[in-house]
DNA sequence: CATTGGCACTCGGAACACGCGAGTGCCAGA
DNA sequence: TCTGGCACTCGCGTGTTCCGAGTGCCAATG
């Protein structure tokens, strides 16, 4: 079939071109790869795919490179993820098993997938709408100062001043702060809040100044908590694979790098952990990463997404390796987050 | 004097080779100044500062550009520490005040001070050798299963789950918080440990096993957030001044950017508030980074440091702009602390 | 009708030459 | 000690040439 040389031709292209950075030819197409057909042929198959807006020249006389078109194409029809090698596995577990803390599982997974993929790596940190309360405590600072100390299922921890009215006896604290426990400990986030709201009308009427405060402060937390969307990023010395110039790509791409708005939005709303989310220069929803690509996926337990994780790279890059990788370390991640 | 006038040529130098970024010949410098002579006498002063290795020539027939030594000779004798103008500091006071928590404060300070001076800030948290402990709460998870939580004076909260052997009641673990609390609340890190030593001492021999393992781990957590120096870093974009080539002096420094040891050694050891050390080129103490210049200083109450923070920027920096900058963010970000 | 070899054509980029002008060093004179 | 004058030096921008990779088209072929 003809369309299949064709389709065997854009593959070629995309991988030589990926690989060497240059315009590729007709005939070291047919050198590099066996494809069983003279240049000329392949020129014909060119022209073709040039109409069909999948590769374009940048000027007369030079080779070929792929539109984001066609970049598409590859992506979706003539590449598969690329598993890792074993030793790239282990890499991975002996990594991220010394992690000790949350912190640290992010920060490690920053640095791994920068290392896999050569690229910008970026990690959301987990949304903790599915983790539960573990324990509210409050502390007497002063009279009329508490702090108050949320900690949560998956390890972090929250803290806020109370500053109240009116002096507050420890006996008094110590009723509180066993209601409130009652109330919220093993409850998600997202149910915690309405489980406070009863909870002013078990005290007396001339107790429930500092109690709506303390419950006040305690929501506000938990609020901030759930949309506490940290990104991490690492590897933005790869950046230097934007080979062009600096104020025309990188410079936006650092100050992107820099806006954890933007971040999120790049990697996608909470991606299922299950699919892999590739954009292709224009594709990125962000004016001023043009000749940027993202893929991105979710991580978490089962089908529900703790956060998103991905890297961004230009759009000439090795897909279905980074694709692998990406997924690999969701995967991973996965677990961790999973046993922890 | 001559001397006099030669180190007036060398400042103004200094502050034209700065603002325009290209060496400045004798004409262009009579004409920017008022230094009351003829070309032909500053090319007399450039030759002999020039000889003294204060100046340089990129290659002959251009101008004249400062070396690392004049631009010492700069800071240390030519000039003074420019203060911030009333917007400036407007700016500091309502951006640092709108912090809600720690993180936020030390986040708010990396991008205050890199649009200020328009360069690469860096700033290490807090280090809480200097703070005090706050308070120490024991939680019942199980009764085999403590959570020990350490909340310190700058408002940092350490976390751990202490496993014990045996199971303990509420009341003992009661007994165990209060006398934890009254060894250390209020003690500086450095001394809290060994406080804590003596601790077991006062339990019935039976009940020593959980006491020790709670003590240990409440030191390991004291121990561990005494080294924990992590930094930021904020306005990477600023790395675009850079000008030369991405290879030669971007990427190396990125790579640095990332390795947060090699930060905080930029930064220097724990450097006084009071003092601001100024690393010009060949003096910054990391290969790679020629080029470069960092200034930098501490942060903290009076006279002890509870960090640094700093810029990294080429040699050819605004240096007493720059300096007022950083100065006047560490105090800020000090009386900021010390309130809190 | 798909494929192929041949051939003229295009054009980007490397290599080279050239001239301008900013900047210097030196020297003699005030 | 300072100044004006003058010859000299290069870096850099501009213009020109030339090479070769790569193309498109066409006629020939199985």
């Amino acid at each position: 079939m003809v369309e299949d040389r064709k389709m065997a031709v854009l593959r070629a292209i995309v991988e030589d071109y990926v690989s060497t950075q240059e315009p590729v030819g007709s005939k070291a197409l047919v050198e590099r790869h066996r494809l069983g057909v003279s240049p000329a042929t392949v020129r014909n198959d060119m022209a073709a795919l040039e109409d069909e807006g999948l590769i374009q020249q940048p000027h007369t006389s030079a080779g070929r490179i792929p539109t984001d078109k066609g970049y598409r194409m590859f992506v979706d029809r003539l590449s598969q993820v690329k598993p890792l090698s074993a030793a790239e596995k282990r890499a991975i577990t002996t990594l991220l098993e010394g992690a000790v803390d949350l912190d640290d599982v992010v920060q490690r997974s920053v640095r791994l997938l920068s290392q896999l993929t050569r690229q910008v790596a970026i990690v959301q940190y987990p949304v903790l709408s599915r983790s539960t309360v573990r324990h509210v405590e409050l502390v007497t600072l002063t009279s009329t100062r508490l702090l108050l100390v949320l900690i949560l299922s998956t390890g972090r921890v929250e803290q806020r001043i109370v500053e109240l009215p009116q002096p507050i006896n420890d006996d008094a604290v110590a009723v509180l702060r066993s209601r409130l426990n009652h109330a919220v400990t093993g409850e998600r986030l997202v149910d915690a809040a309405e489980s406070l709201a009863a909870l002013p009308d078990l005290f007396e009427h001339h107790e429930r100044a500092p109690v709506s405060l303390t419950v006040a402060t305690l929501v506000s937390a938990i609020s901030d908590h759930r949309s506490d969307e940290r990104v991490v990023v690492g590897g933005t010395a790869n950046l230097a694979q934007f080979g062009d110039g600096f104020e025309t790509s990188i410079r936006p791409l650092l100050e992107a790098l820099e806006e954890h708005v933007v971040l999120l939005r790049l990697l996608g709303e909470a991606t299922s952990p299950s699919t892999l989310t590739v954009r292709i220069g224009s594709e990125v929803p962000y004016e001023g990463l043009g000749g940027a690509s993202v893929v991105a996926t979710g991580y978490g337990a089962g089908d529900e997404a703790f956060g998103t994780l991905g890297v961004v790279g230009p759009t000439r890059m090795d897909y279905p390796g980074t694709m692998g990788s990406v997924r690999a370390v969701a995967r991973y991640l996965s677990k961790i987050l999973d046993e922890g």
